[in-house]
DNA sequence: GTTAGCACTCTAACGAGCTGAGTGCTAATA
DNA sequence: TATTAGCACTCAGCTCGTTAGAGTGCTAAC
C-alpha cells in the first residue's frame, strides 16, 4: 500500500488537530474539519490504512488516533521542506544588545521559552581552533603574579601564580619576552614536550614560573570541558499533560538541571552540518537520554569566527514544530548578526 | 493556660511524628508512641489545649492533628538550643577539593540535595570591601588594549578597550603607571568625579582610554550585582506530596531556575549576625514569594577574608530539621576550614 | 486528674451504572 | 469500484451511593 495524496492530507489533518487538542482525533472531525468532503466512513478506512501503514496509532479500541513518531516525522520533513522554499520572515524577536555574553545568551534563553511555551536551551559558544595571542605576566605584590592569557576570539583567562620570591622588573620583561616571542600564534597541538622542555631551560631558575605560565596556557586553549547552558522556561513542562506526571517531569527537570546532560545535544548538533542549521529529534530520535517523550528542535549559531552555540526548544511531541523554527530561525539570524554587524 | 512540660513532650511527639509520616497524627498513635503512660482520651484533652494555644491544627473536623507554624517554630528553637550546647560531631559529608571555585560549589550544592534529599542552593562569595589593588594595560594588537584589574581579594576583572591608533610603549608604560600611582589602594566611594578629571587631564589625548579604564574599574569594583547561585536536587520537591502538585511545583521550579528571586535570601542570611549562623525559616516566615509552603534553612560561610556566601536547604515545612542542620553545619565547617588552612 | 465508652463526623476507597466518543464491519448506493 | 449510511460494540471517564476506618468531643465513671 502506498501513501497518495489523500491519505497525506488526512494525516496532515489528524496532526493539526492533535497539535492543538492533544487529544485522539476522531474520523468524524477529520470529515469535518478538511475540505476533502468524504464521509466519516471513508474516513475511519483511509486511517486504517495509515495505520497499518505505522503514520498514526491508537491509544485504545474505543479512542481516536494519534500520530506515530513516522508520522510527526513525514510531516515535519515536508513543513522543513516548504520553509526552505520561502523567504521572507517577519521581525518580532526582539534581542537587546547587552554588554555580557552570558546576559545576552540568558535573555535568548528566556526569550525563546516565553515566545514559544516550552522549555529552552542556550548553549554558550565553544571556541575552536584556539590559538594563542598574547601572554602577559605582571606583578601584583611581592609574592603574587598574574598571568593574562589572550587566545583567538579574545577570550582572556587569568591565573594568579604564588613565588617565592620577588621578580624585579628586568626579569619579568625577559620572561615576557620569551613567552610571547615562543608561543604567539601556535595552537595546542604545536606547543609540545620539547618546546616546552626548551621553554624552561631558557629560563633558567625561574622554570616554574614558565611551567605555571604553560598550565595556565593549556587550560585556557583547550576546548571547554564543562560547557555552559542557560535554561528557561522548565515550568513550562507543566503545561503539557503528557510531560506533566511526577515521574516524567521530575525526569526532565532533573536533565535540565544538570545541565551536562543536554552536553550531547550541542556535540550533536556542532558536528552534523546541514544547511538550513535546523535539526528536528522527535521522541526517540533524541540524544538526549531522558527525553523519549519530547521533540527537540536545534539551532546553531555563530557569534564571532569560529564561536560557535546551540540554541534549542525542548517540548512535548505535539509542538507547533513550525512555531518553534520560525523563532529558533530568527533568533540564529539575531545572533549572528549581533557581532558580525 | 501555659504550655507546660507534658504539652510540649506531646507537641514534641506529634512533630516528630508528623514529619516521618506526612499524615495527621492521632491521640492513639501518640498514647502509644510515648512513654507517658496516657490513655487517648487524656491526650485528646492535652490535643485540644494545644491546638487552642496555637502549636497544632486540624485539617478537617475528624482528622488528626498537624503542627502549625508556630509549633515548629518553637520545636526548631529548643532543637537549636540543644545544638548549641552538642559540640562533637562527626564528619560525614565529603567535600572534594576543586581547583575551580564554581566547580567547588556546584558540587556542594549536590551533595547537600542527595544527602538530605531536599532542594539545595548555594550562592558564590561576594566579595566586601573592594579596594583595587593593581591595574594592567597592554597591547594585544594593533586595535586592542588590554585592561585587567585586580581587586582586594585577587579577583580578576579584564575588559577589552579599542583604540583608534596604535600606542607606543612608551606612552603605554606612562598610562599604566598613571593609573596605578592614582588609583591603587582606592575603594569605590573613594574613586570620584574630581580625581577622574584630574586623571582625563594628565592623560592628554589619551583620556578617551583612561575613561575606558575608569568604566572597567567600576565595573570591576561594585558588588556583583548578578549574584551567582548554584542550585540542586530540583527533583526532590517531587518527594514530598504537599509540594508535588502542579501548581505549586511551578512556582518552586520557576522559583529555583530564575535564581535571582533567591537573592533575598542570600542578601538576608548576610546581613544578619547570629552566632552559629544557622538560620531556619518556617513556612510564612521566608524571605522568598512563593514559597510560603517551605522550610529554609541557611548557613553563611566564609571561604576567604571577607568573601561570604550562602548555603542553603529548601524543603517541605516538616522536614528533617536536625538532619539539615547538621548537614548544613558540616559543610559550612569544611568549606571555612578548605582555604583558610 | 484520668479513662472507658459512645455517638458523631468526615475522607477515601470502591463499585455500579451511565454517557459519549469512537471504532469496525456490512450492506446499500452512485 | 469507491463511497456512504447504519448498527453493534468497546472503552474511558464521570456520577453517585455505599462502606470502612480513623479520629474527634463529650459524658460519666473511676
Amino acid at each position: 500500500m502506498q501513501l497518495d495524496e489523500r491519505k497525506y492530507i488526512i494525516l496532515q489533518a489528524i496532526i493539526r488537530n492533535y497539535l492543538e487538542t492533544g487529544e485522539p482525533v476522531g474520523s468524524r472531525t477529520i470529515s469535518k474539519y478538511t475540505d476533502l468532503n468524504l464521509s466519516s466512513a471513508t474516513i475511519r478506512n483511509e486511517m486504517a490504512d495509515l495505520e497499518e501503514l505505522g503514520y498514526i496509532l491508537q491509544p485504545h479500541t474505543s479512542a481516536g488516533r494519534i500520530p506515530s513518531d513516522k508520522g510527526y516525522r513525514l510531516y515535519v520533513d515536508k513543513l522543513m521542506e516548504e520553509k526552505e522554499r520561502e523567504v521572507e520572515e517577519r521581525k518580532e524577536l526582539l534581542l537587546e544588545k547587552e554588554d555580557k555574553v552570558d546576559h545576552l545568551l540568558k535573555q535568548a534563553a528566556r526569550l525563546l521559552a516565553n515566545n514559544t511555551e516550552y522549555a529552552a536551551m542556550v548553549s554558550a559558544p565553544q571556541y575552536h581552533q584556539n590559538k594563542l595571542k598574547f601572554i602577559q605576566l605582571s606583578r601584583v605584590d611581592v609574592q603574587h603574579l598574574l598571568a593574562v592569557i589572550v587566545v583567538e576570539g579574545n577570550v582572556i583567562k587569568n591565573t594568579m601564580l604564588t613565588v617565592e620570591e620577588e621578580l624585579d622588573d628586568e626579569t619579568l620583561l625577559k620572561l615576557n619576552i620569551l613567552l610571547n616571542t615562543h608561543l604567539n600564534g601556535l595552537s595546542i597541538e604545536e606547543i609540545n614536550l620539547g618546546m616546552i622542555a626548551a621553554l624552561k631551560q631558557q629560563a633558567g631558575i625561574h622554570s616554574e614560573i614558565v611551567a605555571g605560565v604553560i598550565d595556565a596556557v593549556a587550560e585556557a586553549i583547550k576546548a571547554d570541558d564543562d560547557l555552559e547552558i542557560y535554561t528557561s522556561g522548565t515550568k513550562n513542562f507543566f503545561k503539557y499533560p503528557e510531560l506533566a506526571d511526577h515521574e516524567r517531569a521530575s525526569e526532565l527537570i532533573t536533565t535540565f538541571e544538570e545541565k551536562q546532560l543536554l552536553t550531547e545535544l550541542v556535540q550533536d548538533n556542532l558536528s552534523g552540518d546541514n544547511n538550513t542549521g535546523i535539526q528536528v529529534y522527535i521522541g526517540s530520535e533524541t540524544p538526549v537520554a531522558g527525553m523519549k517523550d519530547c521533540s527537540i528542535v536545534t539551532a546553531t549559531y555563530e557569534l564571532d569566527e569560529g564561536m560557535k552555540g546551540t540554541i534549542g526548544i525542548i517540548g512535548p511531541k505535539r509542538m507547533d514544530y513550525e512555531k518553534v523554527v520560525n523563532n529558533l530561525r530568527l533568533l540564529k539570524q539575531q545572533l549572528d548578526d549581533l557581532y558580525k554587524k
